[in-house]
DNA sequence: ACTTCGGCAGAACGGTCGTTCAGCAGTGCC
DNA sequence: GGCACTGCTGAACGACCGTTCTGCCGAAGT
């Protein structure tokens, strides 16, 4: 273990802060919030339990954090993939798709968190997780209802259409395997191609 | 409060066994297993914590009953359904889908503690209880199968189709509210026309 | 009437939980 | 050199957990 004693101070602040947050992250959605324990987190960040309540205010803070943190991580790898694919529903939601399905790949144990441990934060909290979830959802519906009015839609059933969308690209975190042979872009492509399967994608003929 | 004192004895702890049951099933769903408390089910069932323990061994024997009998009763669902859809490969998924949307929105409660849960069994049950997942994947896996050797089913992407299928049923147990507006069957029939839209479903042509 | 016995209550046990607190090293200032 | 101060440690606290144990109460057998 370095001699960090006479590294500034932030910086060992920051490395002890992020270490806890690390090791936190790992058992929540190893163990669930309800299982994983204050000491088990801190032995794994490798500080003592005093340093972990003189980093974070406890454990419920701990996971609101993360969820926090994750959710806005989210958000803004949706916003990004949106202005980058102009005005045409069937590349906004392709681009909403291949963003969630990578997020889900690429932070697996941050969206199981998200996805699968909320209820146990604060109901001020929760008031506004759920706000949040609820706009990463009008993202995808907004879409959807934009295909549909320029006729390049044509499922009869946008909201079913819209939770099989969602549900099949939030699922990605629990079976993805980073080991196993499908690249997360070549996964993001077959994911798109299955949204836009769902929502009877038709391209536009230009004139008839 | 009755008085059950005089009633046979088998009925009597039938009525407590089932009384407990139902008890830890909502407060597993509600909380989760590891914050439900064993005196929290006690008491929701109207019996002291001497009666649970007199009842059952213990905790975590509620829950791998409860998902026991949950699974068992999904695939008992599913192969009835089976049985009846005959042997074509359309009818055969529409059948599994049905059965599974049916049983998810019937049975929530269970389907969460089954679906969510699954984490805090004992090492050999895990072993008994993903081996049945396992099979019911098989199911839906069969079914596509068929599709695509037969040529009715036309999708580039089978085995992502079938975890969009299997992950867009199972979301039913997250969000339907049996007091909204959609009656189960009419969504057994959406999620049905969804499912066959993911497989890239195409009407066998008897010549061409 | 007396014994026997199963079915449960109530209390208690050992353990772990999240959280707090008094105090001690090491650092920088006067 | 003395001193305040920051950053952290080890120990402790009270609460609640799952589980067990002792014993009573009512019924059945004789």
């Amino acid at each position: 273990m370095p001699d960090t004693r006479n590294r500034p101070a932030a910086g060992r602040q920051a490395a002890g802060r992020q270490a806890i947050i690390d090791a936190a992250r790992e058992e929540f959605a190893a163990r669930g919030f309800d299982a994983a324990s204050v000491r088990d987190i801190a032995a794994r960040a490798g500080v003592s339990l005093s340093a972990l309540y003189h980093y974070y205010p406890g454990k419920q803070a701990l996971l609101e954090g993360i969820i926090a943190t994750g959710l806005e991580a989210y958000f803004a790898s949706c916003t990004a993939a949106l202005a980058a694919a102009g005005e045409d529903p069937a590349r906004r939601l392709t681009a909403l798709v291949a963003a969630t399905v990578r997020h889900r790949a690429h932070h697996r144990v941050d969206s199981r968190i998200v996805l699968g441990e909320a209820r146990s934060v604060s109901p001020e909290f929760r008031v506004h997780h759920r706000a949040r979830l609820r706009e990463a959802t009008a993202l995808f519906a907004d879409a959807i209802t934009a295909g549909l009015t320029r006729g390049t839609f044509t499922t009869p059933h946008p909201d079913d259409a819209r939770r099989a969308v969602i549900a099949m690209c939030n699922a990605v975190a629990q079976w993805y395997d980073p080991t196993g042979p499908t690249p997360v872009p070549t996964l993001e492509r077959h994911y798109a191609d299955l949204a836009l399967t769902l929502v009877g994608y038709r391209p536009a003929v230009p004139e008839w």
